[in-house]
DNA sequence: GCCTATGGTGAATGCGCTTTCATCCGTCGG
DNA sequence: CCGACGGATGAAAGCGCATTCACCATAGGC
């Protein structure tokens, strides 16, 4: 490895200019097919791989649209998966958030030509990701808050950005941040399993388990459930019946065991703001001898893989993941192809419920 | 969107240099707090986002690593999938693969400091992947024979490039192209396996399903397959039982339903390449009233997170796929910094069988 | 009080490509 | 036989940044 070869070296081998050395890459129908048989072969022989950046810059557009996601990671929970000691359940199924929404965004992203630039937010230096990815994109997608209000609003004055899921409108309400946003429907999706619950299966003493976290996605779950045991006359509290810091299993667990030991008869239902926390109840559930759903019914939300194959099966509310990925590579591309100046979309996907065993269906 | 600001614009407007304002952001500490300042606020009220073309450009390295992976989309599995018709576990399950790669992938490049371009191949136009990823990018993994040989040749050349699983040396025989190149133990794994039915649960009628393909990775399970039934003295085949088109839950399931018509005694244990298959064969058996691991063992290959669902859970090998992916990483990087011209090192990573109840461990 | 460090800054160059615009040559109509 | 015309190619001007190198001021050192 001297030093790569540029178009400058192909064009001197093959006995041309630069431009045609470029007009062959780019628009190769422009050039006799004798000239351009000749660049392919100096620049086969010199190894020729074109510069991405040089391109970008010269074209002004990159052909990559990019995603931001949170750290997820549990550097703890990591080492031991490495270590091979036993399954990591938690970690495969945590990952497919963020897994789906990349496969949808890959899939979608390839279908217009372009390539996807991943990077998951680093808390490390102050513009790290604005340098890592908004500056190499032509457009991007972030999960919720992964970004600094701040720095999107900046980046979003000069490119094409989607906010997926999380909040609606970000920054100061005097100064709101204003993108393209997708979102599920959050609220629908509980309040119709709320509903089925009540209703379906004539169940009355329901506990909600949330998050601490300020999150727009949990806070509107919890907000459809309150609404459908409003409409059955059920009272309900004005906060989740037990917040728990992560969404984690081992949460679930500990939620499901606070409820269970409160005062009282214990509920009839334990509904979780997503399938892990659900999943570790089961846990719990199972442990104490109780029956799901017999003694105990158990919801989540999400729809992740690990929901149908635990025991009993969890019925949950199947958010469009990889859907929602695809739909920010469109927003995108429609953004890049002209609309740069239309009013800021919001799309709401509908979700669905999916009754399975765990609540008696 | 007017013109984008670029390091002129928020130069005259703070009234400094383009050469502060890239020190700015480049190297902080050798600005005077004051002047960076100045720099910052004309850049935020500017919406100034470097471009990471120029300054990829400029300073001859990107910061971001490649992957490039096969296009596994089924279009029809998707678009039923996406209607919402029942759960889609084939689809799920089949992506990890890459998923998990891309995760361990994305994971250690970040540790690293740089971010993760992905891309599957498309079969379209010629230089496409090259265009796109290589060119973009410091260094790549390519996930077994995505990239045809000679692109992968040329490119080498000028980028560090790691081949996953697949073929330790493509190209031709006279002229092999040599990479750096991960694998995981195929052989050792499946001949452990084996081993393991044959001596500890006394199995001697084995049957074992592999694809089509010709694919290095499915012949070394094979091959460990094999040996291991040598050693026991037990004759087997030059190639596997049956072999399958793709290494789909459908096929296993085919696959399955021809062993147990064949003439003669039904296989005491069906082995097959994958999970997938296995997971499908555990479908046929089901329907067909045989228990297992009481009448027939089954067991897979890979250790995908369904093969631990599945009832009974299946008997595999654990291939660890993340790491490979930060193998790949932490590879490239080292190539990155200055071991350019070092022989191509090849990997091999270790597997492990994970006994489960498909086997009646 | 002169000379040398030292830290902060600006001028200028080049990274490798795309993209007009101009040029050249061959061809065709008159 | 001449000018117009069209296709293929070359010349040259950036694209936005990093990076010497030179420069200037100030701070010490003698």
């Amino acid at each position: 490895m001297t030093t790569t070869p540029t178009v400058y070296d192909v064009a001197e081998r093959s006995g041309v200019s630069i431009a045609t050395v470029s007009r062959v890459y780019r628009n190769p129908d422009s050039v006799r097919a004798q000239t351009r048989e000749k660049v392919l072969a100096a620049a086969r022989e010199l190894g020729y791989v074109p510069s991405g950046n040089a391109r970008g810059l010269a074209s002004r557009s990159t052909g990559v649209l990019g995603l931001c996601f949170p750290d997820y990671s549990d550097p703890d929970a990591e080492s031991e998966a490495e270590a091979g000691v036993g399954d990591e359940p938690d970690d495969n199924a945590a990952m497919l958030y963020s897994d789906q929404i990349i496969r949808g965004m890959e899939r979608a992203a390839r279908r217009h030509g372009y390539a996807l630039l991943i990077a998951a937010s680093l808390k490390s230096g102050p513009e790290t990701l604005v340098a890592k990815v908004a500056g190499r994109v032509d457009g991007f997608a972030v999960l919720a808050r992964t970004v600094p209000t701040e720095e999107l609003e900046v980046i979003s004055r000069r490119r094409p950005v989607v906010m997926l899921a999380g909040p609606r409108e970000p920054g100061e309400l005097d100064r709101p941040v204003r993108l393209d946003h997708i979102q599920v429907a959050n609220a629908d999706g509980q309040r119709e399993l709320t509903r089925h619950l009540i209703e379906d299966h004539g169940l009355r003493r329901l506990a909600y388990v949330g998050s601490a976290e300020d999150s727009p996605d949990v806070e509107a779950r919890f907000r459809g459930h309150t609404e459908a045991c409003r409409a059955a006359g059920i009272a309900v509290a004005d906060a989740p019946d037990v917040r728990v810091g992560m969404m984690t299993q081992a949460e679930g667990a500990r939620a499901a065991a606070t409820l269970l030991d409160g005062p009282g008869e214990h509920p009839e239902a334990l509904l979780f703001a997503n399938d892990q926390m659900a999943v570790g109840a089961l846990h719990t559930l199972e442990g104490r001898g109780l029956r799901v759903p017999q003694d105990v019914t158990v919801t989540g939300f999400d729809g992740i893989p690990l929901s149908r194959m635990v025991r009993p099966a969890l019925t949950t509310v199947r958010q469009p993941m990889r859907r929602m990925g695809e739909e920010a590579v469109e927003l995108l591309v429609r953004r890049l192809n002209g609309q740069e100046n239309k009013e800021p979309e919001s799309l709401t996907l509908p979700v669905s419920v999916v009754r399975r065993a765990s609540c008696g269906c």
